[in-house]
DNA sequence: AATTACACTTGTGACTTGCAAGTGACTATT
DNA sequence: AATAGTCACTTGCAAGTCACAAGTGTAATT
């Protein structure tokens, strides 16, 4: 899941968040979690190096922001960049897909899905 | 890949795609590709054993209908099911936010951007 | 000094993927 | 009639990714 499989914009998006817990992290920090210990508590029970890694892998392509809320001892909280933030409508897209599709799923708040993103200025994804 | 983590409809979605191959598959098919000749030829190279792993998965999940396009030598096409084709919109937001923010994407044609899908009646997905 | 909290890292085995080659049913060609 | 070709897969194996459990480092708390 490093580098481009091509120039299409779906399979782009699949190479940066095409794996079972990126979008799950990501819908995490959308709700405000920000914090490691936070996104380990949601109830897909994601584990910790899957976490540490996703969260590392997301930073370096600019979708999160890690930074430091407090100093001895460190301690670290991440947040969605405007890139991050920029994949609410496709979260907001597979929702309603799943609410009508696959049955039992639950209905997310109308916070979450009435929220409108801009598109900034497109910038460059800041490879490894 | 196959049973769902929590209630939550975008961990729902991405139990059923959420890997780097069903949407590539299921964007071929909105680009009218039917047959496993022509989804190999796509340029994100798929090979032969995913292919059918992920036709038979989606399959199996009610996302893609298979039939039999000729007997002797007995040939099969796929299709998406409605269930499949609704999640066009995911697709277009997916192209929305690469064509913003990953450099070097390609812009899809018009008519698979500006296609509407109407939701039908919601059905059960058809578990194995 | 021992315990607790947070944010990880490490080790191990199981599962999934990529890569290459092979199979079976037929059709077309020589 | 034998050979080659097409399509839709299946099989085998090595490499990579994942889940599960345990351990680590820094510092505050008791």
């Amino acid at each position: 899941m490093e580098n481009t499989r091509s120039g299409c914009p779906i399979s782009a998006t699949l190479d940066l968040v095409g794996d079972r817990w990126s979008l799950i992290i990501l819908r995490d920090m959308m709700n405000g979690k920000r914090r490691y210990s936070e996104f380990l508590a949601s109830p897909e029970q994601i584990t910790t190096n899957v976490l540490a890694d996703r969260l590392g892998q997301m930073e370096r392509h600019g979708l999160v922001e890690k930074t430091t809320y407090q100093m001895r001892p460190k301690r670290y909280e991440y947040a969605p960049s405007e890139m991050g933030r920029a994949l609410l409508p496709v979260l907001q897209q597979m929702s309603l897909w799943a609410n009508h599709y696959v049955p039992g799923t639950w209905v997310p708040p109308e916070q979450f899905m009435k929220r409108r993103i801009a598109f900034g200025r497109p910038h460059d994804g800041g490879g490894e």
